[in-house]
Formats: C-alpha cells, structure tokens, sequence
DNA sequence: GTCTATATCCGGATAGAC
DNA sequence: GTCTATCCGGATATAGAC
C-alpha cells in the first residue's frame, strides 16, 4: 500500500507532492475544505485530477497534511519566548516575526484560521494539548515578568491572544485591508510600517508606568 | 429601503424566513458558503429542503440575505464614533460594544470573516466603497486627536485594524480560546475580565505620554 | 506514472400531488 | 404551504489502457 511521507521517494515523487501541497494550500486557504476541489487543485498543480490522486490516496489527506506543515511553522517561533530575555525584546521580536510569516505566507495562517473556524475538526486535540500547554508555560513566563515589574499588570493570556489576532489579522483579512488602503499596501514600505504601528500600540500599552 | 425588496407578507412567511436566516447564518458562519448544504441549514430550521426552496429562491440569496444583515450590525457603532467625543472615552465604548458583539453574536462574525477571507466576492465593492469611505473618515477624526495632542501619535488605520482584529477574534476563534482556557471562557465574569484586559493594553498604548 | 473513461454519490433545484 | 419524487450537474474516487 501507498505508505505515508516517510518512505523513499523517487524524485519525481518529492517533487509532485510538494507541488500539490503548495497548490493546496492555495486554494484550501480559501475555499476551506468543502469548498476546496480536487479539479483545482490539480490545475494549479499542473496536473491532471486522477494524478493528484495517486500522490495522495484522498482530498483528507492532502488536507491534513497540509495543515500539519503549518501548524509545525506556527508554533516554533511562539515557543522560543523565552524567561531570560528582557521582556519587552522578546515579545517585539515574536510579534515581528508573526507579523513577517502573515506578510509571507497569508495562506498559510489563512488555512488555521479556516480550520478553527469550523471548530477544528482535525486540530481540537492539538489546541487541547500541546497548544494549551505551551500557552501555559509562556503566560507563566509573562506573569513572571509582571510580578518582577517589568511588564504592566495584564492578563498574560488576553496579551496572547491580542498578539495572535493583530498579527494574523493582516493575512486573514487581507482582502479587506488591501480594499480600504489600496496600493499602498501593495508597496514596499507597508509591512515596516505595520510593524512599527502594532509595536508601538502593544508595547506601550504594557509598559510599566 | 436597503435594497429588500419587502412584499407583503403572512405571519408565518416572515416567520419561517426568520427562522431559515437563523439556521442559515449558523451554518454558513462555520462551514462557508460552499461547504453549507440546504440540508443542513432545513434541519437546523426545522424544515424541510424544499420548503426552505420555497422561501428563498436559492441558496446564494439565503447566504446574500444573511451576509447583507450582518454588515448592518457591523457598521452601525463604528459609524457612531464621535469627533466631538473624549478620543479615549469613545474608543473604551467602541472596543466594549464590538467585544459584547462578539461574545453575543459570534456567528455573524465568523460569516463576515468567512465572506472576507474567500476574497469578499460578494462584498468588495462595499469594501471598497462605504466602508473604505467610512474608516477614512474616522482615520480622519483620530489624526485630529492625535493632533491635538489628545493620544499618542499612531497610525488610525492600523489602530482601527488592531481594534477590528482584538475584538472579532473571540468570535471568530472561539474554539481555540476555549479550547485553551478551558471552562473559564464559558462563564460569566469571562466577558468583563476581556474587555478589562483588551481595553488596558490598547487604551494605554496610545494614551499621550 | 499518466491518461481516459466511468462508477457512485451528493447537493441544489423543479414538478406536481395534496 | 408542505410533501414526495425526481432531474441534473458536479465532485470524489476507481478501473484499466498505454
């Protein structure tokens, strides 16, 4: 039977499924997973339908391994956060960073958005688990910072959950920002831009005072 | 007015259309226009697939209906914004009303979000057109504040962004936050502590230093 | 490995009885 | 106004030729 990722693959092989991940992100992210067809996302491949088809024994699997990969990339930077640094560095850098992968790869964040808004059928037990305990241990490290008076008293999990929305608003709503700002948004200096305005609200508002 | 074309109609024909919104819309907020089925959105109604057909045309002017009402929500209390208004004052009571919003309607949230990330193809003109006119226009009031010296200089649009995405995303990624925080996010001082915390950090943050 | 059928199913929409 | 029956297009997936 057609193993999983793991077995040896020709060259041609890598090289398909990598295209048909890349050309499913594209259209998962938008269409989310129903609206999502087999029929486009081969197009987009450079193939034909039933080609997808033998790379990838199903539309779930394509699906699910797509957003594995994302789910890998989303939660490396958040987890380097880290209790020696000086708190106000750490969290620019991270919000930096997360503004940098919207700015980069929108589908991506848009896929995770799709899938939590359909109360994330695949991913309830990843949130449950190894994202709870990774968002306890870094608001134990932000509570720390508080109590310590490096950082104003607030809510370390709201001051996440702020940052997450901020930072992927920017690829989740992009068509709406590109629709109000126009070509600006299109241009080069945007994403500084951005980044020192989200920088500047979120790290006054906990600065101690 | 705005644009339904209201025929005359019997008790039980505004009810049952009622009725097919409601189920309507909590369908469509999770599962996209694509990925809804009458099916589902008849049982949920409490009806049958063909009785739905006969209220509605079809199934795109069930979700344009239920599209069109909630952006008349949407707009209303950011269109109240006052320039004559304390600037932190009324933003306090624009972030707390769209956070209630989102903790009472977070279905129409998601359908909004939903429309936005599949490229708004039923929506961008709006975007383009009433909406962009309308956040130029309060950008507009917010550079005046910030020119009088009344909040710390930042950009409108991307304050107006952060506002948007800090509050919408405890509807929109609701099964996330529950799913981190637990029972907690069900229970009754939730609400309060958000707003507390939400409008601590955006409050301070462009608060004149 | 890639293509051309094709089986099968599902969802939207219509016709017509009651 | 509501129901049963049905049509039709589209979508996933398979079979089998090359």
């Amino acid at each position: 039977m057609a193993g999983t990722a793991n077995k040896k693959q020709s060259r041609i092989q890598t090289e398909n499924r990598s295209l048909i991940l890349t050309a499913a992100l594209n259209v998962f992210s938008t269409d989310g997973y129903r609206g999502a067809t087999l029929e486009r996302i081969a197009e987009r491949a450079g193939m034909s339908k039933t080609n997808v088809l033998y790379y990838f024994p199903s539309k779930e699997e394509i699906y699910h391994t797509a957003l594995e990969q994302t789910v890998e990339g989303w939660l490396e930077p958040f987890s380097e956060i880290s209790a020696q640094g000086d708190p106000v560095e750490e969290l620019r850098r991270y919000i930096s960073l997360k503004l940098q992968m919207s700015a980069e790869q929108p589908e991506a964040s848009r896929l995770f958005a799709n899938e939590v808004q359909r109360g994330a059928p695949l991913m309830l037990d990843f949130l449950k688990t190894r994202l709870k305990s990774l968002v306890d241990e870094k608001a134990a490290v932000i509570r720390e910072w508080i109590d310590q008076g490096k950082l104003a008293p607030v809510d370390p999990y709201h001051l996440i959950f702020m940052i997450w929305a901020t930072t992927q608003h920017y690829a989740d709503f992009d068509t709406q920002i590109v629709a109000i700002l126009g070509d600006q948004s299109k241009q080069k200096g945007f994403q500084e831009q951005t980044a020192h305005a989200v920088l500047s609200i979120i790290l006054n508002g906990i600065r101690p005072r």
